[in-house]
DNA sequence: CCCTGATTCGC
DNA sequence: GCGAATCAGG
């Protein structure tokens, strides 16, 4: 199974919306959970509450030595010893980032401590100039003439809320299963300040019973098995 | 045990 | 890029 536009986008959503990896892999099909989750960190999107990573100190981190002695696959594994060069402990000169390799992570701003220098450009992953914040050029992304026509992916989900529909003003919740032909989503105004309308509301944020109290197989979005 | 996500690393 | 194996916490 591939990772098509329309499986990632369903990937996407469903991961921002909360699902569990196990319920993304089986309402996608053909994948495990963790090929889910491998595809969610590759598309960048991660970092949501983990149980194993529940608490994170804001104090100063403590020297992590890493151990990872990882004992190689139990395939071959000619793999006696690699032992990475560690980072550097104490640069001598903290105030001389090289410009022209700086940290093209787009999600990390990196906090401007050096008053040296007037402006930081950087270049991001495209090769483009990134700007501090102080610079004002907008180089307005310009508005695609484009008349995009298929508007009706298929007569069936013709005046329904598609995965494509979705904003910030409609209700997100799934109507049916992903990859079905009526899978749609319920698209009424959604109750302000949250993903869904008022009624799906109230069935999204219910209190957490108990694990082992659990009965009614509970009505989460993408939850149950598949039922035809 | 079950669950969860994170990470690694051979492919 | 992909995902099984593995790790690690709840």
């Amino acid at each position: 199974m591939s990772w098509t536009d329309e499986r990632i986008a369903t990937l996407k959503k469903m991961w921002e919306g909360g699902s569990t990896a196990s319920q993304i892999a089986d309402e996608l099909g053909g994948v495990s959970r963790n090929a889910v989750i491998g595809k969610a960190h590759r598309l960048g999107l991660k970092s949501r509450p983990s149980p194993v990573k529940a608490n994170e100190k804001k104090k100063a981190a403590p020297a992590k030595p890493k151990p990872a002695p990882k004992p190689a696959a139990k395939k071959a594994a000619p793999k006696p010893a690699a032992p990475k060069p560690a980072a550097p402990a104490a640069p001598a000169q903290p105030t001389t980032p090289p410009a022209s390799r700086q940290d093209a992570s787009p999600s990390q701003p990196m906090p401007n401590k050096n008053s040296d220098l007037p402006k930081i450009v950087s270049v991001g992953p495209g090769g483009f100039l990134r700007q501090g914040p102080g610079d004002q050029q907008a180089p307005i992304p310009p508005a695609p003439p484009r008349r995009l026509v298929p508007a009706k992916p298929s007569p069936e989900i013709a005046d329904k809320t598609s995965l494509l529909d979705l904003s910030d003003k409609v209700c997100r919740w799934p109507m049916g299963h992903p990859g079905e032909p009526d899978f749609h989503f319920c698209g009424e105004a959604v109750n302000p300040g949250f993903p869904y309308c008022v009624e799906h509301c109230g069935r999204a944020y219910q209190a957490q019973l108990p694990r082992g109290a659990r009965r009614p197989p509970p009505p989460l979005p993408f939850g149950g098995p598949r039922v035809r």
